[in-house]
DNA sequence: TCCTAGCCCTAGGAATCCCCTATCAATGTG
DNA sequence: CACATTGATAGGGGATTCCTAGGGCTAGGA
């Protein structure tokens, strides 16, 4: 069987042309440099060396390895060398979750952050939506992540909030934003909701579910729509009323619909913002640094907890 | 201390996502391959894989580690295959030692045989004399010869004769060369002899010295020059005559002295070809194969044995 | 909610490998 | 011819590698 042992012990000797200094070299003892060729030269079925006198003379088998052994090892090398760069953030992939709105609480920035102290490093933001994001941590597909926690299901899992968001009433209707929304106001508002794949998951939706069982109403959604910006605009144009973070309506409303404001619930509602990642799991380095600097966006963002 | 083997467990559980299958696929049982990846783990300093429930899961560390492995493996791969390529003759250099007037005899001839069986193969006759090659041959720089043994010490080499040159006497005068030359007419003749360099140990000149000296002469040479070519050509001037292989005679003569001739020594003598190697060295098949071809080639233009 | 199957880990023992020291044989040198 | 140098060999200690057996955890289904 080939080693990298074996290749190093043999370009040492062919160097040398000596066993012995061979030896010297790599801090072994003479038999030990002299076991490694013999076994070099049976797996590889041709004598290597040339036993002359004093010394050793390469043979054109030797010749003919030597340039393909040194660049077995140099690949070896650099192989090593590649990760232990990865360790220190030099190089390499960063992966780290995120729940979909979360470009609008500045994911460009944080990518920005990442590139500006590890320029050479790649960053991946996997997730289209918490639930998503949940599964592959679940799966093991991802470290680590920062989502939007309620309906999540804590077991096996680490949670740690770091910042709420609440849920606030967007409407282009002036009148509708006179005064804070109430659960019968909410029951009775044609509303447009996005997230329409994960209806039954979604955080927002979940702690609005909550907030009207609570108050004795049922949720009734006009409109499911795909994007937060289909919602934001849908509103913008005054057909429908939404219930969104108030951090997603701070980013879009201006943009996206102009005429449109927004206005607390009451009682107010809160999503939480949390990193999650496996119970009992090391975290990489890269993932130690995602966590602290998307926490710091969100924070700066939206109200920390 | 990385290694190819941990390497390749590595590349089968990347693969599979499954130290299990991994283990099935290289014919180990899974605690072996836990074992390497654990092993490769250490030295890397780094984790490669997320044990998760169902299977593992590679970390970033292992996605780009994975194709440096696989150059490393590919590199081992086309190493082995390079050499064991060489060993068939399909590549490699063929080295062989050949003393200096053997290209008059075929050299070329012997070169365009091995290229025409073995198109990929580099060749290299080595030696620009009998003695030159002997020096080698003893220092193992090369591995087997054909070569002029006369006044070559035998000690611990082994000495094939495989032909016989005859020696015989080169005028421009017809008068000289009505009867064979007698060591007396030796000694009185205006001599110019080649291979000055190797005066004392030319193969040749030994074997003559030694005729004459059973007749009671001592050898006087009048001219001494490196080249057969200009020895033979000075006789054609009509200068001197000289003594040289019979061979070596008919391929010179008709081209550099065609005023010349040849006759034969009284009595007459011989120098011997013979293949030689180091006593006890077992032959790599590429110095078996130039050997063979050599012999042919010799033994189609000079006297056997 | 519990059970089962799948997968990885640990434990412990046998075989092998690796490296050492000591010594021998061969070779080149003064 | 004695001496020094070099590679090969022998033998032993320690590490590595492989195996089997068994345990724990997870995923997925009853």
């Amino acid at each position: 069987m080939l080693s990298l042992h074996q290749l190093t012990c043999f370009i040492a000797a062919y160097e040398h042309r000596s066993l012995t200094r061979a030896a010297e070299d790599l801090g072994y003892a003479q038999p030990s440099v002299s076991e490694q060729i013999r076994n070099l030269e049976k797996s590889l079925g041709v004598p290597l060396f040339r036993r002359v006198g004093r010394g050793v003379v390469p043979t054109t088998a030797a010749d003919t390895f030597r340039p393909h052994a040194e660049k077995v090892l140099a690949a070896a090398d650099e192989a090593q060398r590649a990760v232990t760069s990865i360790k220190s953030l030099e190089t390499g992939t960063i992966r780290f979750g995120m729940f979909g709105v979360a470009r609008l609480y500045g994911g460009a920035g944080l990518v920005a952050d990442v590139l500006e102290r590890y320029p050479g490093v790649r960053v991946e933001l996997v997730g289209r939506h918490s639930m998503d994001v949940q599964e592959n941590l679940r799966r093991g597909r991802l470290e680590a992540a920062m989502i939007a926690v309620a309906g999540l299901s804590s077991e096996g899992m680490s949670i740690t909030p770091i910042a709420r968001d609440e849920l606030v009433y967007l409407s282009a209707d002036p009148e509708r934003l006179k005064s804070p929304v109430t659960p019968k106001r909410l029951a009775e508002a044609k509303l447009v909701m996005p997230e329409s794949t994960y209806r039954e998951s979604d955080s927002a939706r979940i702690v609005l579910r909550r907030m009207l069982h609570e108050a004795g109403y049922n949720p009734v959604t006009r409109i499911e729509v795909e994007d937060v910006e289909t919602a934001v605009e849908l509103v913008g144009m005054g057909l429908v009323d939404s219930v969104t973070n108030k951090g997603v309506a701070l980013q879009l409303l201006p943009r996206l619909a102009p005429g449109a404001g927004w206005v607390p619930l009451r009682p107010r509602v809160y999503d939480t913002m949390a990193i999650v990642h496996r119970a009992g799991a090391t975290l990489s380095p890269a993932a130690k640094l995602m966590i602290e600097l998307a926490t710091q966006r969100i924070q700066a963002i939206i109200e920390p907890v």
